[in-house]
DNA sequence: TCAAAAGTGTTGGCATTACACCCATGT
DNA sequence: ACATGGGTGTAATGCCAACACTTTTGA
């Protein structure tokens, strides 16, 4: 067996190696109206009003990981569906910004923050710096997550119709779902349970309505941890 | 559409938000002599030899990916076949390392630190600080990335038995392969040429060789990109 | 009554799994 | 000669994509 530094003395940094200031920011998704949307801020540039990621920096005693519940909680989001890290971006002599994203319940949760709102994804064009790579990166992520694991229905209020997420894995994915076989890969995995409602919110067509079966999707949780890398 | 921000001020930075120091390091994979090794870096502590991960420091106009280049390229290695940004951590009050994980063709570069070596996965035990999470994260990863993509021929040498992949494969994955379908797979894939030799290096059983077919191979590097992240 | 959208059923193909088996060879 | 490990073939399975189809419902 090879043996471990188990404890090491601390090391003397000399000047060439320089300290950052990290940056964090934080792709925030959310089902919104019946679109996927990302959480933006306001911000005054010469008059106009222009958009940008949510973003902070890490504080003293914080992780990454704290600094961005922190970041969520200011917005009013006290829990999110789900979060990760994503890659840590440098821009030389500048500083380091680490990505994050959020899937949020925004049933649960509204933001409240005037600077802040909700833009559809399809929305969001030219972000400065590195935060178009970050964005691109976070919607990777998601996609990968929402084809592996049914997050997707989380992201849908409580009580949804498969028209709609149908809509939401479209919005996300960015192509045409299959209708007949999203129906039978859904209501065959046991994940959603079939309501005595229906429901005309989504379209103006009457929709039986179902809801997650939490038993069953909690059976997942571990699968899902998978996607923190 | 929406307007974003194209250039920003400076932030100022107040004195609650802490600067930090970033330590970088690698989880070198390579495969040698039929294993599955780690390039780790001798350490004298008490008079006692013990094995930590390569780890440097970013310097002044550096990348991440930048200073891990360097990093490799200080112990030999120019070239990698495959690098990757893992997750940032975080020991507040500490510091924050940015993992990394490479792949590297062990026969066309060799080691010369005196003080690095080679070593079995299966034998590396308990790391300091958070190097066990972040080791843990690069296998993940590399086990994610083998099963999608060829990328595991690249590891062996340039002429190789399929024996050997599947020797391979059993040790990032760490469970039994089924010989037949494993075959299958490979041949039926066109990633790799038949050679009209045979081999006794290997085990003592003389194999078939063959060499990865790199017209196939290079046409899924898209597909290996996306495991970037 | 008609178009659009909800909802159902059938099919074929592809990939994965399991496993039985033959063959070559070094001891 | 025989055990070990290289190498081959086949059948069963399950998943997924394609698509034809019926039913409902709002305009």
């Amino acid at each position: 067996m090879i043996k471990t530094v188990s404890n090491r003395k601390r090391v003397k940094l000399s000047p060439k190696f320089v300290t950052n200031e990290i940056a964090i920011n934080c792709i925030v998704f959310g089902y919104v109206g019946g679109n996927l949307k990302v959480l933006m801020v306001k911000e005054e540039n010469d008059g106009e009003n222009k958009w940008r990621l949510p973003a902070t920096f890490m504080k003293k005693n914080e992780t990454a990981n704290d600094a961005t519940q922190r970041l969520l909680q200011e917005s009013g989001i006290k829990e999110s569906i789900f979060l990760s890290q994503l890659n840590a971006h440098c821009d030389p002599n500048r500083m380091i910004t680490i990505g994050h994203y959020a899937l949020i319940d925004t049933e649960k949760y509204s933001i409240n923050k005037s600077t802040m709102s909700w833009i559809k994804i399809s929305y969001i064009q030219q972000l400065f710096y590195n935060q178009n790579a970050i964005f691109e990166e976070a919607l990777m992520r998601l996609k990968r997550m929402v084809q592996d694991t049914p997050i997707a229905i989380k992201l849908l209020p409580r009580k949804f119709a498969l028209p709609e997420l149908m809509n939401l894995y479209e919005a996300i994915l960015g192509v045409e779902i299959d209708k007949p076989n999203l129906r039978k890969k859904i209501l065959g995995s046991k994940y959603v349970l079939q309501l005595n409602e229906k429901s005309y919110s989504f379209t103006y067509r009457s929709t039986k309505l179902y809801t997650l079966n939490l038993a069953v999707f909690n059976s997942y949780d571990s699968k899902i941890a998978d996607y923190d890398f």
